[in-house]
DNA sequence: ACGGTAATGACAGTTACTGACATCACCGTA
DNA sequence: TACGGTGATGTCAGTAACTGTCATTACCGT
């Protein structure tokens, strides 16, 4: 550890998520995120890789949880069934945060198309691991990813369901619905 | 029209393409391409909003079909039944232009994080206008929602292996097979 | 011939981001 | 206890994406 403050990443994140909602993502330089933490502009950049990214810092672990459960799917279980298992793990982490303040990330997210970029590059990240979970357990192409992508958006029409208050129930319950309401679609359309 | 030479943003859009495959995307400087092309760079952001979207310069009226397509379709169709129509008609238009410069134009998007995240913003926005269409036709949430986001997965699945030449079938035809391949991912798992 | 207009050029300015080097506390070890 | 290695940070210069503003110029209708 370094001789300054600790947590300099974790006070880069909250200043940055304070200073978006506050002024909008385009007003905050990242010198005034920097200086809210108490660190220098470059220091704030060989935390984060851009402006972006400070906002999805826990998406690498995210990912990694959704992929276990994915992988630790039961043998007889459907990669959709699998990919369920793996939005289930998201949810309950996602969940594990204040409703409150994700609902603050995610309305600077919706706010701006940068990061409305962003949080589709990284859903799409998480798409191809879990597809290549699936091949793992012996599905094919294209099976394989369009079932996770199809997972993918479904965490993600849930998630903005969930944050934006237009569903009352959990996180968990919230996605269950939403992939039931796809398997809706699919079947009879 | 102006009194230089015409044509300036396709100018562009050509220069900016060769320039990204020949030396790729961020070692290409803006007033490079304006140079290529003819004109300054401010010119360049004069047409094109960043470096990103002079590649996306048709999308709007890709969009366009797509919308028009769905709203199109017979009363009875389902709701997939109607992104399929949108499907088809960006398929077809997608078509028209030689599979050698869609290949190339992929094959740049491929290997750029920028492009590929503003692809895919590109397709959610898509998205988003299918699912507006489909309300018009009286499809409620979240099934609109969810019927377009995985109308646009289907496209963006099936571009891919088209241009890649995994499927050396006509875009159509590839767009059909993912189609079902979907149904066939969400019908049994 | 003339005034309006649309596209462009010219140019200064901000800011995201990078590379290179210096600095400083901590830590293991002799 | 002194000492060298290490990791995180500071400092500073530089590039390039983008923006605002004003001047310029051909075309077009009257």
């Amino acid at each position: 550890m370094g001789r300054w403050e600790p947590d300099s990443r974790r006070r880069l994140q909250e200043a940055a998520l304070a200073l978006y909602a506050e002024r909008g993502y385009d007003q905050a330089t990242a010198a005034e995120i920097a200086a809210r933490a108490g660190v220098t502009e470059r220091t704030f950049f060989r935390h984060f890789a851009d402006k972006r990214e400070v906002l999805f810092g826990g998406s690498a672990v995210l990912k990694e949880h959704i992929v276990s459960a994915v992988a630790a799917a039961p043998r007889g279980a459907t990669p959709l069934e699998a990919v369920s298992l793996g939005l289930a793990a998201a949810a309950a982490l996602l969940g594990e945060q204040s409703r409150e303040l994700s609902a603050q990330r995610q309305a600077v997210i919706v706010a701006t198309p940068e990061l409305r970029e962003r949080e589709l590059a990284k859903l799409a990240d998480y798409a191809a691991a879990v597809a290549a979970a699936l091949h793992g357990r012996g599905v094919t192409e294209p099976q394989a990813s369009l079932a996770a992508e199809a997972g993918m958006t479904v965490l993600r029409v849930a998630l903005e369901r969930w944050a934006s208050g237009a569903d009352r129930r959990d996180l968990g319950k919230v996605v269950e619905g939403s992939m039931a309401d796809l398997r809706g679609v699919t079947s009879t359309g």
